[in-house]
DNA sequence: TGACAAACGGAGGGTACCTCCGTATAACTA
DNA sequence: TAGTTATACGGAGGTACCCTCCGTTTGTCA
């Protein structure tokens, strides 16, 4: 007799994992693109599987939502993982960073994503603060440990002011503003350790 | 010749006068009781005009939207006018308080609203930013001018404060909170004058 | 009271939501 | 490889909502 054991998850198909990819890409494109409002069979149509197929895998309208933030999520931990294997902590920092504002920058839908995070699952929410920590962790130690970043500065605290970051900047055109923040913020880790501060942070600054 | 320059309104009609309180009567319901999402033809139907008419009228989701938040903030102006005219100064002040908190309760579809106000028309922004400070202006001055209220907190202070309690406490059964904070306000408002505070406001606090 | 601009109502065409069930197929067995 | 079956798929269809358009009604003014 086969281990079919009732509790057991009995490993689904193949042709559901695939399609359950699908919608996923597929969600990801139409909720950054459009403005806000998406319709589910819109998705289900670019991701060329059938509605039932979309509810079958995703029963609500939030569960979709959850799956592409937790999929954003988890892509931004594995680009930090990949970043920090090498090249320089400043510029491997920066450039996630910048990923950061970019994905928020797509999301049109964004309003209620967010949504989803404030007032969704805190299973969701200590999900991603967890790996999102974790992910600043892997980029800011390497750093700390060449001695280019200062080291009072926990991965939470960054978290927390990336968010601050976008939270505060939540109108339109503000992604300049944004990356402006982002620079200002690596270069205020790098420079108050004495540390040689990449060229191109440095172009911005006036006098002062 | 009737006064029908090309460019002064040209007096509407009585029923659209009607009809467009009416809409905004039964948006106002339809909206607080509704979880999120009403239907515009929901409201026509409360409203007992036809669809059209409430298109006529408000050509979009938002211009309904925006005009229901108006009325809203004229309403509060209104109370605290009445208010102020009478009565204990930190009672009165305190009721207004309250009217907020009740206001803001009832507002299930308050997410869209939020977003309308945060996101929306700076002129709505600024004419609610302009109409509740000066009731709030309204309530402070009297107790003020009578000993009651310190006067170093000005209106702008203090609605900044009032968005501020109602924005932090945007989760679940954030209502017995908000009415705390709105006491320890008042409270805070008279007790650094050495004012009497009312017994009620003391009711809730324990040792410490 | 008559004439007409202004406002009304709601039918209708289009889209999206979500369910249900007949059909297809992946996975497993002999 | 063929047969079997649980699993997953697709999309028709009923409902609800959006919004427009236009024939009808009504307030207003002379």
């Amino acid at each position: 007799m086969k281990a079919k054991s009732a509790h057991s998850s009995p490993k689904p198909r193949a042709d559901s994992i695939r399609n359950r990819e699908r919608l996923l890409v597929a969600a990801t494109k139409i909720f950054s693109a459009d403005t806000g409002h998406a319709s589910l069979e819109a998705v289900a149509r670019q991701a060329g599987v059938g509605i039932g197929t979309l509810y079958r895998h995703f029963p609500t309208r939030e569960t979709l939502f959850e799956a592409v933030y937790r999929h954003e999520v988890e892509q931004l931990f594995a680009l930090a993982e990949k970043l920090s294997r090498g090249g320089d902590p400043a510029e491997s920092l920066r450039k996630w960073l910048n990923a950061n504002v970019r994905l928020v920058a797509t999301k049109k839908g964004m309003v209620e994503a967010l949504q989803l995070v404030t007032h969704g699952s805190s299973e969701l929410k200590n999900y991603s603060f967890e790996r999102l920590t974790a992910a600043i962790a892997m980029l800011l130690d390497r750093g700390v440990a060449a001695g280019v970043f200062r080291s009072d500065v926990s991965p939470e605290e960054l978290l927390r002011a990336l968010v601050g970051i976008f939270y505060s900047q939540a109108a339109e055109k503000w992604q300049p503003g944004a990356l402006r923040l982002v620079n200002v913020l690596v270069d205020g880790l790098c420079r108050s350790t004495g540390a040689r501060v990449p060229r191109r942070s440095l172009r911005r600054r006036g006098t002062q």
